[in-house]
DNA sequence: GTCGACAAAATTGTTGACAATCTCGTATGG
DNA sequence: CCATACGAGATTGTCAACAATTTTGTCGAC
């Protein structure tokens, strides 16, 4: 556990973004339990404050809350995760449409420079880099769009599939897929072409959920 | 206040039940503050109790707090209304596709009848009967596509514009508005064609967007 | 040997009091 | 007369102890 024990002062904020940061990076497996007074101690922080964080995280869809049997890490099926990812795919749609309407030229280089890197990335078979910048496309076009409600929805339901995300990332030649798919919707936003980008979102997201599919195990 | 003041016991859920009730009631005007002891003292549960139910509503995004500043009914402005509703669109727009394709016999019977009880509505005048029974069409629907995700997501996008969406069903004449594109989504369901579908939900909640954007004042 | 009941341990839920913080009225000085 | 500092009141945030509940382990009976 790679946390600094701190000491309790405004603890739940803490205690909530490290438990995040946890759940985030995988240090914690879905179906595990999560005791309060043992999180609490490992993170150097007040049981109060911990029950409150895991509040928030259920509120999130992180974690799961069976009354006076505590808390678990919420695990997404695959059918699950499918399920997200179609919402993803209206939504992104939305945003990719909205932000060609409102893209300014200055975030068209933005985005052009993106897809260089993109780009670079793939063919230096970066694919952790390629990840990174993913997330960052996606990011760059919610920004655009405007839409902070679609927005925030959506980041709630990455969250809630980061481990599936990162199952899909590892996949040897999923890079290769998607770029195409990617380039085609900054392309679409750099054209000013609504309908066009949200075509292109819907289809890289529908690619998504096919590849999320085939990893069933 | 038209609630019995019981104990604190399992009081969250009661307090929770009985705020959120108050809100889409409209017994509470947007901007309120929100006082803990003073709610607790009203519903007839503990402090704690109340301030749980206020921490859920908040994550529901009905209410707003603010740190040390205590909680208030959040405002939604009309722009942001109308975002909530662009959401909306598109993820009702899923719900009615995948509906279409998932819809048994019995449930196209289900929904025609619906249908039947809308246009009675309708040419009796009854607009609060209309609007109920729009509610009804909708959880119809999302219950046919078997979507729990997106239902879970529009129940609480709902939440927050009850407000607006009140408004929008006194004005008159906005019933014959649409009502024909609400048969449409029917139709469409019932004829099992999803894109079709999922454009008469677009088209409705295209024309929501317009109305509500009417109403500015 | 297995099933059921009972008791002990572990864990969550709740309560009440206290501390920290903010708001607003009032007084003081320029 | 206006601005600023101060302080009382009100409100939220935190904590530690206690109560309620579930789980686990053990014993005895069939």
């Amino acid at each position: 556990m790679p946390t600094t024990p701190k000491e309790g002062e405004a603890g739940k904020q803490a205690a909530l973004d490290a438990l995040r940061a946890a759940l985030m990076a995988g240090d914690v497996v879905p179906g595990q339990r999560l005791v309060e007074a043992e999180l609490a101690d490992t993170f150097g922080v007040t049981r109060a404050s911990m029950r409150a964080a895991l509040i928030d995280l259920t509120a999130d869809g992180l974690v799961e809350r069976i009354p006076h049997r505590g808390a678990r890490v919420r695990v997404v099926s695959i059918e699950e995760a499918v399920a997200i990812t179609e919402c993803r795919m209206v939504l992104e749609g939305l945003c990719a449409f909205k932000a060609a309407e409102k893209v300014t030229d200055d975030q068209i280089d933005e985005l052009r420079e993106l897809a260089a890197r993109l780009q670079a990335a793939v063919d230096d078979g970066e694919s952790m880099k390629y990840s990174e910048l993913n997330r960052e496309l996606h990011r760059t076009v919610r920004e655009i769009s405007g839409q902070t409600v679609a927005s925030e929805l959506l980041e709630r339901l990455r969250a809630q599939i980061v481990r599936h995300q990162f199952r899909l990332a590892m996949r040897a030649g999923r890079p290769h897929v998607s770029l195409p798919e990617h380039l085609a919707i900054i392309d679409a936003i750099a054209r000013r072409d609504p309908v066009a980008a949200e075509q292109a979102a819907r289809a890289h997201l529908r690619s998504v959920i096919t590849a999320l599919r085939e990893t069933e195990n």
